[in-house]
DNA sequence: AATCTCCGTGGGAAGGTTCCCACAAGCAAG
DNA sequence: CTTGCTTGTGGGAACCTTCCCACGGAGATT
């Protein structure tokens, strides 16, 4: 290899292989109509020369960059990190990257973003909007993929989310299993509209299991670990529930630590289940029970859709992705930990 | 706002605002020569056409792309979140946007990404390297910028990371206050430079010290919970040390979760100092004190080091950031949490 | 033997911008 | 009045590839 190979080009490559540009391109494209003698003789002087397309150029004049963004409120949050994760792997054997950005739930943020990233002429975009009244959005010229729970304000455009419903499901067979009754809830921001599905789900499968929903114990909090642990406090004011289904993990692990500091054990003489998979839920002491979303897998479905729509599928669907349970100690064991997996749901 | 701005050109806004295409090439640019009359003229023709300036041909034609690459083991990994974030935040100050690419820490992959990258011409890249012998680093054409530990074996590249040797003596410094005296060590991998670094810093300070360096108690487990756990169970198996100062957080969770089945308290019966900065550290009961590593602020760096070096700064530099003690609950308490800082260091 | 089809190849245009150079007009200095 | 400089402007080349069309030769078909 020389030292300036970054400045060679086809045209260079065809004079040392006495061949024509055309040739090049169409060797270097993997086009079938080339004899093997030209074939050979193009890739023994890109091996020689250390020859990289120009995928500038190339872009150019094909229109397609191999490149899609990738557009989340916060890349060093652990969930979307992970979505960002599955996304790349995804991308990565389809040949292409991902440019990420932060919206920080910024709705300025997010539409600089989406300029930018239509301005940089990316092949499409997965995006998680925060934004209600979204017209940058579905005026922009680009493929689009939604992710998260806000996405079904937009039915137009596909989306993939993960199963709430199914998830709730999940922690509450895994409740009367263990005989621990109705739990009392710990919910979040009330402005969600996440909230209002998970205290939807419980109330729905409550009454078909008989339980006396209209007694549900209920305790909003901040979407943190003290404000789960406030929620919590205030919680036991009332009594000592026997089991507690946090809306996320954060509230159970503050939870959790309101239930040591009065003095009471955890999963003894209150269970906790949490609502998320957050990494922070392996490290409690028990270890945090939780219902864990399909963040990695959302990442890679949401680019396998976007790809679908790129190659110019019209119908791409809905997908919501289902939960699974991963035991670790807030819940009283069955059979030690492990983990149980729902079934997915497509709609179109 | 049209529906077709897509597909429109200079060409056409010079059509539509009665200049030429050079004019409009310039007042997109900011360039200073221009009437304000031209000026007017054209910025209304954008507007109201709703023009995009092609960011593929700007970029073919002045070989800028405005993109710089970001390699590193695993974005899922919340250190990796937070340095990938550090970039990000630089770069889009500066307009910039970021590849990211995992190598999961292979050096093959590392190989093919760093080709794609070179390939879809970045401005430059920022990589934490995992191979020994990084020839198709050096080879590169593109702007580098090494982060993480294995940096320095490449003094030729700028590089930053973080000051272990700093961070060590912060953690030390505020034992001796708390007078603990010296601390048994938690330590990870043998192969890696990183425990070196560790137990040297620690055998250098306890020596000033005049602690009594030689009888170091130091117990080797893997990176991880359980690491930590069965490490900590085979240190207490030699007694019960006062105090334990790991090397990264995972053990020192592990550490205390063993502590707390032998049924000794932290920290009164035993004091655990960890290091690194994992959010998971927070949401331990008690809350984990360790030396943080100022990951983000690594990612910032590294993107202000590489926007130099591609304006053409031949000396830039090495960087060591200082780490941070944060105060939580594994230490006995001076006066309650609060975050001291190191100093900053910075050599050519 | 003449025509048709297919295949491999080459040349030129196109993609949308920036960069370089030339040019005209205005003004100051000789 | 000429010369020189500055300022704003325009036209064309260049960046590097892919795409389209045309062409020649070989083999198959009429």
């Amino acid at each position: 290899m020389t030292d300036n190979a970054a400045s060679l080009t086809i045209i260079d490559i065809a004079r040392l292989s006495g061949v024509s540009k055309s040739t090049v391109s169409r060797v270097l494209s993997g086009a079938e109509n080339v004899s093997e003698e030209a074939r050979r003789k193009v890739t023994e002087a890109v091996e020689a020369s250390g020859f990289r397309r120009n995928e500038l150029a190339r872009s150019l004049r094909s229109g397609r960059t191999g490149m899609v963004g990738l557009l989340i409120p916060d890349i060093a949050n652990p969930f979307w990190a992970e979505v960002a994760r599955g996304a790349q792997d995804a991308a990565t054997e389809e040949m292409a990257s991902v440019l990420i950005f932060n919206s920080d739930w910024d709705p300025e943020r997010e539409r600089r973003h989406l300029m930018a990233l239509t301005q940089s002429r990316v092949d499409g975009a997965i995006v998680n909007p925060v934004q209600n009244g979204l017209d940058e959005l579905s005026r922009s010229q680009v493929p689009l993929v939604l992710i998260g729970s806000s996405a079904e304000r937009f039915p137009e455009l596909p989306s993939v989310g993960s199963d709430i419903t199914q998830g709730v499901q999940l922690g509450l067979e895994r409740l009367v299993q263990a005989d621990l009754g109705m739990p009392a809830l710990l919910v979040g921001d009330p402005h969600r509209t996440a909230r209002e599905r998970f205290v939807g789900a419980v109330r729905e499968f409550g009454a078909a299991q008989g339980w006396p929903v209209e007694g549900l114990r209920l305790q909003d909090g901040h979407y943190t670990i003290e404000g789960g642990r406030d929620a919590m406090k205030r919680l036991l004011q009332g009594g000592v529930p026997r089991v507690v289904f946090a809306a996320n993990d954060m509230m159970a692990l503050g939870a959790l630590h309101a239930v040591r500091e009065a003095g009471l054990n955890c999963p003894e003489d209150v269970a906790i289940l949490g609502f998320d998979g957050t990494p922070a839920a392996e490290v409690s002491m028990p270890g945090l029970t939780t219902i864990m979303k399909p963040s990695r897998d959302i990442g890679r479905r949401a680019f396998e859709l976007l790809s679908r729509k790129i190659a110019g599928d019209e119908d791409v669907p809905h997908m919501s992705l289902p939960c699974s349970l991963v035991e670790r100690g807030t819940l009283p064991t069955r059979e030690g930990p492990r983990v149980v997996r729902g079934e997915g749901r497509t709609a179109t």
